[in-house]
DNA sequence: GGAGGCGATATGATCAGACATATCGCCGAT
DNA sequence: ATCGGCGATATGTCTGATCATATCGCCTCC
C-alpha cells in the first residue's frame, strides 16, 4: 500500500475540523509533511493544492499554507436543463411555444449584452410542462448578430435551449437567482395567482466575448435549487 | 519558455469551444499530447485533469477523454456572511435580536436533521440590518445537543452566524434557494408589505456527521444572488 | 527610526520513468 | 449468435530531482 494523496488531504482535514491545528495558524511545510508520510513532495502538494482549491486551507510563496480564518462557502449547483430536471423528477417532459418574434433588440437588452450598437434580436416566450403541468416560463431574446441562423428556427417543437446547446455547447455566462411576484400574464401561465412568489433564474451567455442569450426562467410555486457542500 | 499546463489547458479549450473537436468526440491522448507540445505526461495530465473538474471534458480509463456532449454547468456561488455581504454593499452593518428561546426541538426540526430521538433546541430570530434598514431576518435552531454551550451565549451583541463560525469554523452543509411570500409577520420586520416576493436561503449544517444548526434567512425584496462560469 | 536591498525559504511547476488499475473490444468457447 | 474471459491501452498516481518565483524578514544605510 502506497500512500495515497488523498490519505494525506484526510489526514490535513481532519486536524483541521478538529481543531487541533486553529484558523489562522500555519500548516506543516511540505517538505516535513512529505518526510512524515514517507512520500514524494509533489504528492503532498497534490493533497494541499486541492485543500486549497476547495476552501479549506491558503497557500502563499514562502509564507506556507495556513487554515483558512473564515471558511470559504462556494456552494456549486448543478444547473440542468429543464427536460432533464423535470425527467429527473420521474414527470413527462412537454413544451410548448407561446410568442416568438423578431425585431430591433430594445435598449435594456443591449445593455444587458454590453452593447452599443443597434442588432436585431429574437424575442421567444416558452412553457415547459411536467406532466401536462406549468413547470417553467423561458422568456428568451437571442442575439441575431451573433447567431442569425436562429432566425430560421421556428422553436415549435423544440425549445431555444436545447438548440443553442446544440449550436454554441460551450459559453461563459453570469447567472443569478432572486424571487419576483408573479406578474397577470405569468400568473396566467404558471396557473397561479397573480402577486405569488415565484423563482427566477437569469442568465446572460457570451461565447468568444460576443453576447448570445438572455434569458429569463421563472418556475413555478415552490421551486428550490439545492447544494451541498 | 517552459510548455506551462495552462497553455495546454487553453490549447484544448479553444479546440472545443472552436467547434475542432466536437461534443462527444475523443481528444487525443496524453502520451500523443505530450509528444505534441514536447513535455512530459504529467503536465498533459494536469491540464486535462483541470479541465474535466471544469466540466469541458469526462475522462475514463482505457477509454480516453472526451468532450463533454452536453456541457455540465456548475456555477460556484460566493457566499459570505451577511456582515460582509452588507459591508462589500459600502453600508453599516446593523444587528438585532429579536427573540431568543430554548427547548425541546420540534418534530419538523428532528426530520430536518435526520434524528429519532428528542433533543433540546436553541432558537433565535435576529434581523440584519444593513445602514439601519432591514437587510434580512435570521431565523436559527441550534442543536444543544451538538452544542450545550450556545445556551449560555445570550447573542445580544453578536449574530449566532459569526458565534458558530468561530467555535465550528469547518462543517458539511447543504444550502438551498427558493422565493416565499412574505407573512405577516416577516413583512413587520423587513418592512414591506405581506405577500412580498422574498429570496429564501435554507442551510442545514452538519459537524463530524451530527447536525448542528439549521437557518432560514429571508433577505429584503430584491436581493440577488450571482455567479459567473 | 524609516526605507530599501537581499538572501533564505516555501510553494509552483516540470520532468522522465515506473507501476497500478479500470475497461474496451476482440476472440474463442458454448 | 451469445456469453465470458483476457490482453491491450489510456488514464491514475507516485517518485525523486531540478529549476522558477514570490515574498518574508532581517540587515544595512541613511
Amino acid at each position: 500500500m502506497k500512500t495515497d494523496f488523498r490519505d494525506i488531504k484526510q489526514y490535513i482535514r481532519r486536524r483541521i475540523v478538529a481543531g487541533d491545528w486553529a484558523p489562522g495558524q500555519l500548516v506543516p511545510n511540505e517538505v516535513d509533511l512529505a518526510a512524515r508520510f514517507e512520500c514524494a513532495r509533489a504528492t503532498v502538494n497534490r493533497a494541499m493544492r486541492e485543500l486549497a482549491e476547495e476552501g479549506l486551507v491558503e497557500r502563499r510563496r514562502k509564507a506556507g499554507t495556513r487554515v483558512r480564518s473564515t471558511p470559504l462557502h462556494r456552494p456549486r449547483f448543478e444547473i440542468p436543463f429543464v427536460r432533464k430536471e423535470v425527467e429527473a423528477l420521474g414527470s413527462v417532459y412537454g413544451y410548448r411555444l407561446i410568442d416568438r418574434a423578431a425585431g430591433p433588440a430594445p435598449d435594456w437588452l443591449k445593455a444587458q449584452f454590453g452593447l452599443e450598437t443597434d442588432i436585431r434580436a429574437l424575442h421567444l416566450v416558452c412553457l415547459h410542462l411536467a406532466d401536462s403541468a406549468p413547470y417553467q416560463i423561458e422568456d428568451r431574446w437571442i442575439s441575431l448578430a451573433a447567431l442569425p441562423d436562429a432566425e430560421d428556427n421556428d422553436f415549435s417543437e423544440i425549445g431555444p435551449n436545447e438548440w443553442l446547446i446544440s449550436v454554441v455547447p460551450f459559453s461563459d455566462a453570469e447567472i443569478s437567482f432572486s424571487a419576483i411576484a408573479a406578474d397577470a400574464e405569468a400568473a396566467g401561465r404558471l396557473g397561479c395567482a397573480a402577486g405569488d412568489a415565484l423563482f427566477l433564474t437569469e442568465r446572460s451567455t457570451w461565447w468568444n466575448g460576443q453576447a448570445i442569450t438572455y434569458v429569463r426562467l421563472i418556475s413555478r410555486p415552490g421551486h428550490k435549487v439545492t447544494a451541498r457542500y
